[in-house]
DNA sequence: ATAAGTGCAAACGTTTTGCCCTAGC
DNA sequence: GCTAGGGCAAAACGTTTGCACTTAT
Protein backbone atom coordinates (compact mmCIF):
# COMPACT_ATOMS: atom_id res chain seq x y z
CA UNK A 1 0.00 0.00 0.00
CA UNK A 2 0.83 3.52 0.52
CA UNK A 3 4.82 3.90 -1.41
CA UNK A 4 6.62 6.99 -1.95
CA UNK A 5 4.33 7.93 -5.58
CA UNK A 6 4.48 9.32 -8.53
CA UNK A 7 7.41 12.65 -8.79
CA UNK A 8 5.93 14.25 -11.87
CA UNK A 9 2.30 14.75 -13.69
CA UNK A 10 1.98 12.86 -16.92
CA UNK A 11 -0.90 13.01 -19.09
CA UNK A 12 -0.93 8.96 -19.76
CA UNK A 13 -1.10 8.61 -16.13
CA UNK A 14 -3.67 11.10 -15.33
CA UNK A 15 -6.09 9.27 -18.44
CA UNK A 16 -5.38 6.62 -16.88
CA UNK A 17 -6.75 7.75 -13.56
CA UNK A 18 -9.46 9.30 -15.31
CA UNK A 19 -10.63 6.09 -17.43
CA UNK A 20 -10.63 3.68 -14.31
CA UNK A 21 -12.43 6.24 -11.80
CA UNK A 22 -15.44 6.34 -15.19
CA UNK A 23 -15.61 2.54 -15.51
CA UNK A 24 -17.55 0.73 -12.81
CA UNK A 25 -16.23 -2.34 -14.27
CA UNK A 26 -13.18 -3.38 -12.43
CA UNK A 27 -10.80 -3.84 -15.36
CA UNK A 28 -7.60 -5.91 -16.20
CA UNK A 29 -4.94 -4.09 -17.04
CA UNK A 30 -4.87 -4.55 -20.65
CA UNK A 31 -8.74 -4.05 -20.96
CA UNK A 32 -7.93 -0.57 -19.19
CA UNK A 33 -5.26 -0.38 -21.95
CA UNK A 34 -7.98 -0.28 -24.59
CA UNK A 35 -9.99 1.93 -23.20
CA UNK A 36 -7.35 4.48 -23.04
CA UNK A 37 -5.98 4.13 -25.93
CA UNK A 38 -9.15 6.25 -27.41
CA UNK A 39 -7.64 8.50 -26.10
CA UNK A 40 -3.56 7.95 -26.25
CA UNK A 41 -3.31 5.89 -29.13
CA UNK A 42 0.62 5.63 -29.26
CA UNK A 43 0.51 4.65 -25.06
CA UNK A 44 2.10 1.47 -24.56
CA UNK A 45 0.89 -1.67 -22.42
CA UNK A 46 4.12 -1.24 -20.08
CA UNK A 47 3.31 2.65 -19.16
CA UNK A 48 -0.38 1.01 -18.29
CA UNK A 49 1.35 -1.21 -16.36
CA UNK A 50 3.46 0.79 -14.40
CA UNK A 51 0.92 3.72 -13.59
CA UNK A 52 -1.55 0.88 -12.45
CA UNK A 53 1.41 -0.20 -10.37
CA UNK A 54 2.26 3.33 -9.38
CA UNK A 55 -1.21 4.56 -8.41
CA UNK A 56 -2.34 1.51 -6.28
CA UNK A 57 1.56 1.95 -4.44
CA UNK A 58 -0.09 5.45 -3.78
CA UNK A 59 -3.42 4.69 -2.59
CA UNK A 60 -5.24 6.01 -4.96
CA UNK A 61 -6.01 3.41 -6.96
CA UNK A 62 -6.82 -0.52 -5.32
CA UNK A 63 -5.51 -3.82 -7.20
CA UNK A 64 -7.49 -6.75 -6.65
CA UNK A 65 -5.13 -9.61 -7.53
CA UNK A 66 -7.25 -12.22 -5.97
CA UNK A 67 -6.09 -15.17 -7.71
CA UNK A 68 -7.98 -16.26 -11.10
CA UNK A 69 -4.92 -15.21 -13.47
CA UNK A 70 -4.80 -11.24 -13.86
CA UNK A 71 -4.92 -8.36 -11.73
CA UNK A 72 -7.91 -6.37 -11.85
CA UNK A 73 -8.17 -2.74 -11.03
CA UNK A 74 -10.35 -0.17 -8.70
CA UNK A 75 -10.90 3.26 -8.81
CA UNK A 76 -13.10 3.52 -5.28
CA UNK A 77 -10.89 2.98 -2.53
CA UNK A 78 -13.77 3.51 -0.13
CA UNK A 79 -13.94 0.06 1.49
CA UNK A 80 -15.72 -2.60 -0.04
CA UNK A 81 -15.39 -6.25 -0.79
CA UNK A 82 -16.16 -7.80 -4.26
CA UNK A 83 -17.29 -10.91 -6.22
CA UNK A 84 -15.79 -12.61 -8.75
CA UNK A 85 -18.41 -14.62 -11.14
CA UNK A 86 -16.02 -17.84 -11.20
CA UNK A 87 -17.63 -18.68 -14.95
CA UNK A 88 -16.56 -15.27 -17.21
CA UNK A 89 -14.00 -13.95 -14.10
CA UNK A 90 -16.17 -10.30 -14.41
CA UNK A 91 -15.92 -8.23 -10.73
CA UNK A 92 -18.51 -6.76 -9.03
CA UNK A 93 -19.28 -4.48 -5.90
CA UNK A 94 -20.55 -6.00 -2.37
CA UNK A 95 -21.20 -3.77 0.49
CA UNK A 96 -20.14 -6.26 3.02
CA UNK A 97 -17.86 -5.82 5.77
CA UNK A 98 -16.42 -9.22 7.57
CA UNK A 99 -18.52 -8.11 10.54
CA UNK A 100 -21.62 -8.74 8.45
CA UNK A 101 -20.55 -12.03 6.81
CA UNK A 102 -19.87 -13.47 10.12
CA UNK A 103 -22.40 -16.00 11.08
CA UNK A 104 -24.38 -18.70 9.41
CA UNK A 105 -26.91 -17.74 6.55
CA UNK A 106 -24.94 -14.63 6.15
CA UNK A 107 -23.85 -15.71 2.49
CA UNK A 108 -27.51 -15.93 1.82
CA UNK A 109 -28.07 -12.46 2.86
CA UNK A 110 -25.52 -11.35 1.00
CA UNK A 111 -26.88 -12.67 -2.30
CA UNK A 112 -29.67 -10.08 -2.08
CA UNK A 113 -27.20 -7.10 -2.58
CA UNK A 114 -24.53 -8.03 -4.19
CA UNK A 115 -25.39 -6.85 -7.73
CA UNK A 116 -27.48 -9.82 -9.24
CA UNK A 117 -24.27 -12.18 -8.58
CA UNK A 118 -25.46 -15.58 -6.65
CA UNK A 119 -22.93 -16.09 -4.24
CA UNK A 120 -21.51 -19.70 -3.94
CA UNK A 121 -18.69 -18.98 -1.34
CA UNK A 122 -15.84 -16.61 -0.53
CA UNK A 123 -12.14 -16.43 -0.03
CA UNK A 124 -9.91 -15.15 2.41
CA UNK A 125 -6.56 -14.81 3.34
CA UNK A 126 -4.54 -13.28 5.96
CA UNK A 127 -1.19 -10.67 5.39
CA UNK A 128 1.51 -10.66 7.67
CA UNK A 129 4.77 -10.76 8.48
CA UNK A 130 6.62 -13.70 8.81
CA UNK A 131 8.78 -14.38 12.37
CA UNK A 132 12.13 -15.26 9.88
CA UNK A 133 11.31 -11.61 7.81
CA UNK A 134 10.33 -9.46 11.06
CA UNK A 135 13.47 -10.93 12.96
CA UNK A 136 15.56 -9.43 9.48
CA UNK A 137 13.45 -6.42 9.67
CA UNK A 138 14.38 -5.46 13.07
CA UNK A 139 18.07 -4.61 11.69
CA UNK A 140 17.38 -2.63 9.37
CA UNK A 141 13.67 -0.26 10.48
CA UNK A 142 11.40 2.31 8.92
CA UNK A 143 8.89 -0.16 6.47
CA UNK A 144 5.45 1.25 6.35
CA UNK A 145 2.75 -0.21 9.10
CA UNK A 146 -0.54 -0.79 8.49
CA UNK A 147 -2.95 2.96 7.76
CA UNK A 148 -6.23 0.93 5.42
CA UNK A 149 -8.62 -0.09 8.40
CA UNK A 150 -7.42 -3.91 8.01
CA UNK A 151 -7.02 -4.21 4.73
CA UNK A 152 -3.82 -4.76 3.00
CA UNK A 153 -3.44 -4.21 -1.16
CA UNK B 1 -15.08 -28.03 -6.81
CA UNK B 2 -15.20 -32.15 -6.48
CA UNK B 3 -14.64 -32.78 -9.91
CA UNK B 4 -14.30 -36.72 -11.22
CA UNK B 5 -11.05 -37.23 -10.40
CA UNK B 6 -8.54 -39.14 -11.36
CA UNK B 7 -9.11 -42.95 -13.33
CA UNK B 8 -5.88 -44.30 -12.83
CA UNK B 9 -3.43 -44.74 -10.08
CA UNK B 10 -0.17 -43.67 -10.82
CA UNK B 11 3.43 -43.52 -8.78
CA UNK B 12 3.96 -39.68 -9.92
CA UNK B 13 0.34 -39.22 -8.35
CA UNK B 14 0.95 -40.92 -5.56
CA UNK B 15 4.26 -39.74 -4.46
CA UNK B 16 3.10 -36.26 -5.25
CA UNK B 17 0.12 -36.68 -3.00
CA UNK B 18 2.64 -38.25 -0.18
CA UNK B 19 5.37 -35.42 0.15
CA UNK B 20 2.64 -32.69 -0.41
CA UNK B 21 1.07 -34.28 3.08
CA UNK B 22 4.61 -35.02 4.18
CA UNK B 23 5.58 -31.17 4.55
CA UNK B 24 3.89 -28.15 6.32
CA UNK B 25 5.17 -25.18 4.20
CA UNK B 26 2.69 -25.07 1.64
CA UNK B 27 4.90 -25.39 -1.39
CA UNK B 28 4.86 -24.21 -4.77
CA UNK B 29 4.33 -26.43 -7.67
CA UNK B 30 7.71 -25.93 -8.27
CA UNK B 31 9.14 -26.58 -4.76
CA UNK B 32 6.71 -29.72 -4.51
CA UNK B 33 8.59 -30.90 -8.27
CA UNK B 34 11.84 -30.15 -6.07
CA UNK B 35 10.83 -32.36 -3.40
CA UNK B 36 9.30 -35.10 -5.32
CA UNK B 37 12.50 -35.32 -7.77
CA UNK B 38 14.43 -37.15 -4.68
CA UNK B 39 12.28 -39.80 -5.25
CA UNK B 40 11.75 -39.77 -8.69
CA UNK B 41 14.13 -38.12 -11.11
CA UNK B 42 12.05 -38.52 -14.26
CA UNK B 43 9.07 -36.94 -13.68
CA UNK B 44 8.90 -33.75 -15.35
CA UNK B 45 6.94 -30.30 -13.72
CA UNK B 46 3.98 -30.60 -16.22
CA UNK B 47 3.05 -34.04 -14.46
CA UNK B 48 3.14 -32.14 -10.88
CA UNK B 49 1.20 -29.62 -12.46
CA UNK B 50 -1.56 -31.70 -13.89
CA UNK B 51 -1.60 -33.88 -10.75
CA UNK B 52 -2.18 -30.85 -8.25
CA UNK B 53 -5.17 -30.03 -10.86
CA UNK B 54 -6.13 -33.10 -10.64
CA UNK B 55 -6.44 -33.90 -6.64
CA UNK B 56 -7.39 -30.46 -6.29
CA UNK B 57 -10.32 -30.73 -8.35
CA UNK B 58 -11.14 -34.37 -6.98
CA UNK B 59 -11.03 -32.04 -3.03
CA UNK B 60 -8.00 -34.13 -1.71
CA UNK B 61 -5.83 -31.11 -1.40
CA UNK B 62 -6.26 -28.01 -1.50
CA UNK B 63 -5.22 -25.08 -4.00
CA UNK B 64 -4.40 -21.74 -2.30
CA UNK B 65 -3.98 -19.60 -5.60
CA UNK B 66 -5.11 -15.91 -3.90
CA UNK B 67 -2.92 -13.58 -6.05
CA UNK B 68 0.80 -12.80 -5.15
CA UNK B 69 2.14 -14.68 -8.38
CA UNK B 70 2.58 -18.32 -7.93
CA UNK B 71 0.01 -20.76 -6.37
CA UNK B 72 0.25 -23.04 -3.28
CA UNK B 73 -0.74 -26.06 -2.31
CA UNK B 74 -2.02 -27.29 1.13
CA UNK B 75 -2.41 -31.32 1.41
CA UNK B 76 -4.81 -30.58 4.90
CA UNK B 77 -8.10 -30.01 3.73
CA UNK B 78 -9.85 -29.35 7.01
CA UNK B 79 -11.27 -25.93 7.32
CA UNK B 80 -8.48 -23.33 8.18
CA UNK B 81 -7.18 -20.30 7.23
CA UNK B 82 -4.23 -18.83 5.78
CA UNK B 83 -1.59 -16.28 6.62
CA UNK B 84 0.88 -14.95 3.78
CA UNK B 85 3.90 -12.96 4.44
CA UNK B 86 3.84 -10.20 2.50
CA UNK B 87 7.72 -9.96 2.57
CA UNK B 88 9.01 -13.51 1.16
CA UNK B 89 5.55 -14.93 0.47
CA UNK B 90 5.87 -17.75 2.74
CA UNK B 91 2.37 -19.30 4.07
CA UNK B 92 0.88 -20.14 7.56
CA UNK B 93 -1.88 -21.34 9.03
CA UNK B 94 -4.51 -19.69 11.04
CA UNK B 95 -7.16 -21.24 13.08
CA UNK B 96 -10.10 -18.70 12.98
CA UNK B 97 -13.33 -19.32 11.56
CA UNK B 98 -14.79 -16.01 9.94
CA UNK B 99 -17.49 -16.24 12.54
CA UNK B 100 -14.24 -15.40 14.71
CA UNK B 101 -12.52 -12.93 13.15
CA UNK B 102 -15.57 -10.87 12.73
CA UNK B 103 -16.09 -7.40 15.48
CA UNK B 104 -13.00 -4.89 16.18
CA UNK B 105 -9.87 -6.95 17.71
CA UNK B 106 -9.70 -9.83 15.83
CA UNK B 107 -7.21 -8.92 14.19
CA UNK B 108 -5.30 -8.14 17.08
CA UNK B 109 -6.66 -11.80 18.97
CA UNK B 110 -5.47 -13.67 15.38
CA UNK B 111 -1.75 -12.85 16.18
CA UNK B 112 -1.57 -14.49 18.78
CA UNK B 113 -2.36 -18.04 17.05
CA UNK B 114 -0.63 -17.43 13.79
CA UNK B 115 2.56 -18.93 14.61
CA UNK B 116 4.52 -16.46 15.01
CA UNK B 117 3.34 -14.39 12.26
CA UNK B 118 2.13 -10.76 12.63
CA UNK B 119 -0.79 -10.22 11.10
CA UNK B 120 -1.04 -6.51 9.00
CA UNK B 121 -4.87 -7.54 7.30
CA UNK B 122 -6.62 -9.67 5.12
CA UNK B 123 -7.87 -10.35 1.52
CA UNK B 124 -11.57 -11.02 0.70
CA UNK B 125 -13.13 -11.96 -1.79
CA UNK B 126 -16.71 -13.36 -2.67
CA UNK B 127 -17.02 -16.01 -5.70
CA UNK B 128 -19.99 -16.29 -7.49
CA UNK B 129 -21.86 -16.45 -10.80
CA UNK B 130 -23.02 -12.82 -12.68
CA UNK B 131 -26.32 -12.43 -13.85
CA UNK B 132 -25.05 -12.77 -17.28
CA UNK B 133 -24.10 -15.88 -16.79
CA UNK B 134 -26.49 -17.67 -14.91
CA UNK B 135 -28.47 -16.48 -17.39
CA UNK B 136 -26.61 -18.68 -20.08
CA UNK B 137 -26.67 -21.24 -17.53
CA UNK B 138 -30.46 -22.12 -17.22
CA UNK B 139 -30.25 -22.94 -20.66
CA UNK B 140 -27.92 -25.92 -20.14
CA UNK B 141 -28.45 -27.37 -16.50
CA UNK B 142 -26.03 -29.80 -14.47
CA UNK B 143 -23.33 -27.45 -12.79
CA UNK B 144 -22.02 -28.27 -9.22
CA UNK B 145 -23.32 -26.60 -6.37
CA UNK B 146 -22.22 -25.69 -3.27
CA UNK B 147 -21.05 -28.39 -1.22
CA UNK B 148 -18.05 -27.20 0.54
CA UNK B 149 -18.93 -25.10 3.58
CA UNK B 150 -19.19 -21.62 1.92
CA UNK B 151 -15.69 -21.88 1.07
CA UNK B 152 -14.98 -22.24 -2.71
CA UNK B 153 -11.53 -23.43 -4.47
C1' DA C 1 -5.85 -53.86 -26.17
C1' DT C 2 -7.32 -49.62 -24.79
C1' DA C 3 -6.80 -45.09 -23.42
C1' DA C 4 -5.28 -42.47 -19.07
C1' DG C 5 -1.33 -40.61 -17.87
C1' DT C 6 3.73 -39.39 -18.65
C1' DG C 7 7.87 -36.74 -20.39
C1' DC C 8 9.43 -33.29 -23.03
C1' DA C 9 9.40 -29.02 -25.18
C1' DA C 10 7.01 -25.49 -27.15
C1' DA C 11 3.41 -22.11 -26.41
C1' DC C 12 0.60 -19.35 -23.59
C1' DG C 13 -1.09 -14.96 -21.09
C1' DT C 14 0.30 -11.73 -17.81
C1' DT C 15 3.64 -8.81 -16.10
C1' DT C 16 8.34 -6.86 -15.83
C1' DT C 17 12.52 -5.04 -17.78
C1' DG C 18 16.29 -2.75 -20.56
C1' DC C 19 17.17 0.58 -23.62
C1' DC C 20 17.04 4.86 -25.67
C1' DC C 21 14.09 8.84 -26.34
C1' DT C 22 10.63 12.47 -24.63
C1' DA C 23 9.05 15.84 -21.81
C1' DG C 24 7.89 17.64 -16.90
C1' DC C 25 10.10 20.20 -13.61
C1' DG D 1 19.51 20.65 -18.23
C1' DC D 2 18.43 17.09 -15.36
C1' DT D 3 16.08 12.96 -14.77
C1' DA D 4 11.36 10.72 -14.10
C1' DG D 5 8.77 8.71 -17.03
C1' DG D 6 7.32 6.96 -21.84
C1' DG D 7 7.52 3.73 -26.07
C1' DC D 8 8.93 -0.36 -27.80
C1' DA D 9 10.33 -4.93 -27.89
C1' DA D 10 12.34 -8.62 -25.53
C1' DA D 11 12.41 -11.38 -21.55
C1' DA D 12 10.63 -13.42 -17.43
C1' DC D 13 7.27 -15.66 -14.95
C1' DG D 14 3.99 -19.37 -13.67
C1' DT D 15 1.23 -22.36 -16.06
C1' DT D 16 -0.88 -25.06 -19.88
C1' DT D 17 -0.81 -27.86 -23.99
C1' DG D 18 0.40 -30.91 -28.15
C1' DC D 19 2.47 -34.95 -29.24
C1' DA D 20 4.50 -39.40 -29.20
C1' DC D 21 5.44 -42.85 -25.78
C1' DT D 22 4.41 -45.62 -21.50
C1' DT D 23 1.79 -48.18 -18.45
C1' DA D 24 -2.34 -49.18 -15.37
C1' DT D 25 -6.38 -51.33 -16.09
Amino acid sequence: MNGPGPRRNTRQRAVVLEELRGVNTHPTAVELYQIVRRRLPKISLGTVYRNLELLSRAGTIRKLDLGSGEARFDGDTRRHEHVRCVRCGRVGDVDASPEEMAGRGALERLSTQAGGYQILGYRLEFLGVCPRCAAAETTRPGCPPMDNQGKVE
